[in-house]
DNA sequence: TTGTAGGCGTTATCAT
DNA sequence: ATGATAACGCCTACAA
């Protein structure tokens, strides 16, 4: 590999007309410029990354840590992070958490030690100690789908409180008074929101809530504890995708009769869902945006802008109503916060 | 950020001990040992992958390339790459190429930019120069799902081939005489290879092909096609699993009796492929296994050993004949081979 | 068992 | 408009 001196010397220049030729950082004379990128080609020169990291201590790589890529919501928020991330000639190291505190550590403690210039996470930790964790955390982070509700680290999320209301409510309208919902894992933002959505929606009628784990068996269980209620609901709320596949698979199987007499809304727009007869209502999330705002923000911050407490996305919600489906906007403009604590979280 | 010099000042050694402490490179004394370890907990000490990196020229990085992170495909095979290369203290840097050579390129250049240790890449350069040009590559490179047949470059794929032979040949036991065949991209090595399997497989009986993209768009175009035929296939194998997917939703919306009465065989278990009626039958690869093993030679290949110049690992074959489902395993062994052209492609 | 010092390839400060 | 040179943080002969 050619070094920047090799190509010095071939050029009959210094070291510094070429880094700056590279880098276009100070004007060179329009005649060395070419012969220098010429001599550049000749020898085949590629900068080195290392020693312009350990110039410049940085490499123009992110981190991005999802739960479990092979959850679709995660790989297409990840598309959207690749894609800005490209843009600005970053770079994306993935690693995993599995909703687990231990494994989230352990992938941030590698990728502070690779040296990257920035971390976007989707947190597992939901108590206080685990905000100040973060907080120590000496690389600018950006939290994606949740939100941390103490510290001080911006986050990017979707309003599926609204969308949650807004899609019982739906159902409310047509007649439906029996309601329930199978809860995400204890304490994410994402469970506690969607579960004020949907109480807001459901205070003045039956209404029963499991809770769930966010996980694929916690939509089994919910199946079996479904199956077991004197009164059903008619409409039934899934919190999050995998527990949604996990609930339908066991009514396919084992209790047909309850699900095609129950009216299922799910999140995120899986092809399966439009499989399933009959078809799930959705609240669909603008994954890939989420990807390229929060990858944004985390560039803005990496180059020491300021950035919102909180940025948050609106979802759509389609009613599957057979043989039609609708597709309704829930907002059109995205919110942003400053100050998480003083505004509050209620809109 | 405190430094390695740091450290040896406020432990009163050199730099040179603390350095052979951190990586174990020759033999300290327990006591000063020790006494190192704990200032560099006092300083929260993190060595600089930046000046490890220009010494030793290795970030310890590898770079993955896949089409599309979207499909679960890949997803799945990432999963197996990540959980490798963390076992080997190796972390993964990811890019789409989206099935198009010009974004390949650029993401290989970017790859080799950044000095990652090694690529792994589902080649989609079918063409001679496509071989050159990967050859050319100044990193050890592995291709996994897709095999190069020119050139030395190693590859870890499956043996979808005789996969497809003998799914098309459950059925052709069972009473069925007219199967079709959706194949893939043209000059892919999986698509050749299906193909001959499935050309294998019914030979004496009547068969179709499709020459499809691999694309969504494939299996909707897929799906009209098989409407107008006068004779029809009473079994249809598709080549991948977003061709299957486009074929679905067209038959399911618009030609709803095709659908229930042609039996479907498609690639990869994914969830839908059970929540259609009728389901469908795949033939399963081993997307972690890919993952692992690819992962597994890269690394071997980066520390100069030598590796298989083709591994192919076993697919399993799941036919879902309401209301039960069969599952073989097609081979117990993994095959090797170490000279491809010598030995050629058939078994 | 430990220390000294040179050099990896780049950028950036001073000079010229 | 260009050059000389000192860092950046680490590893590793070579010396002691």
């Amino acid at each position: 590999m050619a070094t920047i001196r090799d190509v010095a010397k071939r050029a009959g220049v210094s070291t510094a007309t070429v880094s700056h030729v590279i880098n276009g950082t100070r004007p060179v004379a329009e005649r060395t410029r070419a012969h220098v990128l010429q001599v550049m080609k000749e020898l085949n020169f590629v900068p080195s990354a290392f020693g312009r990291g350990l110039r410049t201590n940085s490499l123009k790589t992110i981190g991005f840590i999802a739960a479990d890529l092979t959850n679709p919501f995660f790989a297409q928020v990840f598309r959207g992070v690749e894609k800005k991330a490209r843009e600005a000639h970053y770079t994306v190291i993935v690693s995993h958490s599995d909703e687990n505190a231990e494994h989230e550590e352990e992938a941030i403690q590698n990728l502070v030690a690779k040296g990257v210039d920035g971390i976007l996470l989707a947190p597992v930790r939901t108590d206080p100690q685990g905000a100040a964790f973060y907080s120590r955390i000496p690389v600018p982070l950006m939290t994606y789908d949740r939100h941390l509700t103490t510290g001080d680290i911006p986050s990017v999320v979707t309003n599926s409180q609204d969308a949650v209301r807004e899609a019982i409510s739906f159902f409310r309208e047509r007649g439906h008074e029996h309601f329930a919902l199978i809860a995400g894992k204890q304490g994410l933002s994402t469970t506690v929101e969607r579960l004020q959505g949907f109480e807001q929606a459901t205070e003045s009628c039956a209404h029963w809530v499991f809770d769930g784990d966010s996980r694929y068996d916690g939509g089994v269980q919910a199946a079996h504890w479904l199956s077991e209620l004197k009164t059903r609901p008619s409409v039934l709320m899934v919190g999050n995708n995998l527990m949604a596949m996990g609930l339908v698979v066991t009514l396919q199987t084992q209790y047909p009769a309850l699900l095609a007499s129950t009216v299922l809304i799910a999140l995120d727009d899986e092809p399966w869902t439009t499989f399933v007869r009959p078809p799930l209502s959705v609240i669909v999330q603008p994954t890939h945006a989420i990807g390229v705002t929060a990858a944004d923000l985390l560039l803005q911050r990496i180059h020491h802008h300021e950035v919102p407490l909180l940025t948050t996305l609106p979802c759509d919600f389609v009613a599957r109503v057979d043989p039609v489906s609708y597709r309704h906007q829930l907002s059109a403009q995205s919110k942003i916060q400053h100050g998480l604590h003083e505004e509050g979280l209620e809109h």
